[in-house]
DNA sequence: GCCAACGTTGGC
DNA sequence: GCCAACGTTGGC
């Protein structure tokens, strides 16, 4: 079992989308690192949401991996945003995953956390001009985030 | 195949 | 809103 990263902007579809849907297709990714991190993707691999391009950039819950190997359809759907002209249904050059809802951390662990945690090699997120949304978390390291959430939890409830 | 121009991402 | 990073496009 692997564990993942994969950002998606609140505005766009958040954890809390998620939460209300359970399931859903991660659809509009159009870049090939990504894509073929999601093609590596197996069924019960665990994956970190987090929220990029907002307020307060982070982690902020857990989801799981419940199909794997999805043609991407917007990229057939000429109205769509992600609309690839390129790619046919013989050949399609973009699959994705379905997420499933597991957690919604009690707290985001943010950005400005993460980088006092980990190194840019750990965790690539913290990496200065990122910009891959789809990427491999190293089991010691998922851990250590985990240990993470848990202790934000555990804050959270003590202090109330 | 090189590389300048351009567009997008995403933190701040 | 700014701008660094960086992927993509297209001329040559």
């Amino acid at each position: 079992m692997r564990y993942w990263l994969m950002k998606s902007e609140p505005d766009v579809f958040s954890i809390d989308d998620l939460r209300r849907n359970q399931v859903e297709l991660w659809d509009g990714i159009r870049n090939y690192q990504a894509r073929n991190f999601l093609r590596e993707m197996e069924v019960d691999d665990l994956a970190f949401f987090y929220h990029s391009n907002t307020q307060l950039p982070g982690i902020v819950g857990l989801m799981k991996i419940v199909e794997t190997n999805v043609v991407d359809p917007t990229q057939f759907d000429s109205e769509n945003k992600y609309y690839d002209p390129k790619s046919f249904a013989e050949a399609p050059r973009w699959q994705t995953v379905k997420v499933g809802y597991v957690a919604t951390y009690s707290d985001c662990i943010t950005l400005e956390r993460l980088k006092q945690l980990f190194t840019p090699d750990e965790l690539w997120v913290v990496r200065r001009g990122n910009r891959l949304s789809v990427m491999p978390v190293e089991s010691a390291v998922a851990e250590r985030i985990f240990a993470v959430a848990k202790a934000l939890t555990l804050e959270t409830s003590s202090s109330v």
